[in-house]
DNA sequence: AAAATCCAATTAAACGATTAAGCATAGATT
DNA sequence: AATCTATGCTTAATCGTTTAATTGGATTTT
């Protein structure tokens, strides 16, 4: 790489001191009273020279990177994916570049991954916990470093943190089925203590047991590492016991697995079974019939915890919990369309 | 933020000079002859004080910052964030971190985001380029900046580039069409001059002639910007005319959008249209019957195009091409088996 | 005894920017 | 004439590392 244009170079060209320099190309040459025609010369020198700033000597200078550091599960999870994008846009709105990396759910991978973007002194992170990183997430609060938790949190810690109405979703869910007459309603979840799947879960029971089916709660659960075959035996189990009627998704991912074993079989929806998923995607469109799901407001996640982040890198010490509102998409597979979005 | 642990804060602790810290931390004590009570006292202390290095500062020193960027045309689309997933996972095996940016292929936001990129001394750059940058490109080789380009590269620059057999994998799948007896065979791309999409075209148009099916060759054009209405109304127009039996698509999305409207139809697929897709994805399994498709092999080009960015930045001179085979996905789309990958 | 070698450390410059403080020179004020 | 103020610039420190050059002793060699 030939060597860059410095301020320096531009400096000697016009015969001032980078001082002087600094000052024009950062606007300030009227409250630093820079003569007019100094500031004309070296603005076409820079121009001249195609100078372009190292921000890493600004960096280091100025204490802050404009750089926000972004852990999720797994980038190529169209979720995160379509998150990211949101987010990179928004950052750059602000004039943040964003630095990411995915942390496949596994604690070290993601502690490590913290400590690679602190090491390159990001202003801010926001994060998709994993489960058991609570202590880590904790260290990065008592080091003053400006975080918002994506997706889930720590109920015993008080972070800034953006996350759906987990609980309100498969409540409403679950009604959904029952007011069609399911009574047999099934959950597949990942096998996780994180607070959205917990919630989703508690969602779940409490709307069963309200309508009299606490009898009938079965939730299965499924491992984040063998998510695919975990969900494929289960679903071989459920669909032959023929003990359930409606079943209900916790993610994305485990939904459309389930969905690859119920094609597999003869089982029919919403007729034999009824479906509600998460998140959606577009093998939910696609499916005979559509899957109707609990849609997350992606958009709005990602601008919200930008927002939120930036304002604790200006200083805001206020800690900030936003919970988003579902949205449900109702198609075929849950049944007749009786049911109202509370 | 509370300040940072610094060579220096180690130093005051044990006693002695940064330089010596910074050759213990960096495992130059042998050559350094650092005596082993010293080092052993750096190391104890740096332990103690819970030292990370400031990347920032060793990357304005050294003049090398552990980072390549990535710039593709849009980090949701599954394509890209498979692609960045391994990207991401090939250079942090070999200490590199990935800033990435979205190009939304538009000229004007890609050099953006490289000089974005660049000011922020990347010290390499993994690059889906888009229509008419080719100037940008031409300059970061003239500027000396390790580049590989993915997916798309220009023939009148000698680049490094990684990509897809593109000619080869449409010539095979009009072929495939072919040998079912396939005679009106059309194709949706995108309206772009770059490489992929021309070699892509051109793989259709000369199987089409060498079948002597010259005259039925019909390549219909959608805009980036436009495409799900662009290949909704092109596919109206197409399913109503019936004069077509056989449709390729040239990407991810658009096989999407054109599956969308194939569901839509009452056209059966493979008895009144037979179809083949490209990239692949979920969709495709779940279509009925699910779809064939032109698969490119994501892990080799992310895994190709870091080794040989790292293999550039490390002072490689040499250009490399790399052409990767594709694979051919038969199901029930596009006829009968009785075609074979060449 | 003088010169050479080895050892284990320190010093200080450098990377490229930012920015507080200082310093001439001019004109204005007393 | 002496003092003050405004103007327009320069100087130099700083951020946290890395690393070439140097230093000052101790030990060995001639």
């Amino acid at each position: 790489m030939a060597k860059k244009v410095s301020l320096k170079d531009i400096a000697n060209k016009v015969g001032v001191s980078t001082a002087l320099v600094s000052y024009v190309l950062n606007g300030l040459e009227k409250e630093k009273r820079v003569s007019p025609e100094i500031a004309e010369k070296i603005l076409s020198a820079a121009k001249e020279l195609k100078y372009q700033p190292n921000q890493i000597a600004r960096s280091l200078r100025k204490g802050t990177t404009n750089t926000i550091g972004l852990i999720v599960a797994d980038i190529s999870n169209p979720f995160f994916g379509q998150l990211a994008r949101v987010i990179e846009d928004e950052a750059a709105r602000h004039n943040y570049t964003v630095i990411f990396g995915s942390s496949d759910e596994d604690c070290s991978k993601s502690s490590a991954m913290m400590e690679t973007l602190l090491n390159r002194q990001v202003d801010g992170l926001l994060i998709t916990p994993t489960e058991g990183c609570s202590e880590q997430i904790q260290s990065l609060i008592k080091r003053d470093i400006p975080v918002v938790l994506i997706d889930r949190y720590f109920p015993d810690i008080s972070t800034n943190h953006v996350v759906l109405d987990n609980y309100k979703a498969t409540w409403n869910a679950v009604n959904c089925f029952t007011s069609k007459g399911y009574n047999k309603i099934n959950m597949i979840v990942y096998k996780s203590s994180l607070v959205h799947m917990q919630e989703r879960i508690r969602g779940y029971r409490e709307a069963m047991k309200e309508n009299g089916l606490a009898n009938e709660i079965l939730v299965k659960e499924v491992r984040y590492n063998h998510a695919k075959s975990d969900v494929i035996k289960i679903m071989d189990d459920l669909l032959t016991e023929k003990k359930m009627n409606a079943l209900l998704f916790a993610t994305n991912a485990l939904s459309i697995y389930g969905l690859y074993a119920i094609r597999e079989s003869n089982v029919k929806v919403p007729e034999d079974l009824a479906v509600i998923g998460f998140d959606g995607h577009e093998v939910f469109d696609f499916f005979q019939p559509p899957i109707s799901y609990i849609k997350q407001p992606l958009e709005e996640m990602g601008k919200e915890s930008v927002k939120i982040l930036l304002g604790q890198i200006k200083g805001m010490k206020k800690t900030v919990h936003a919970e988003l509102k579902h949205q449900f998409i109702e198609t075929a597979s849950s049944g007749q369309k009786i049911y109202k979005n509370a």
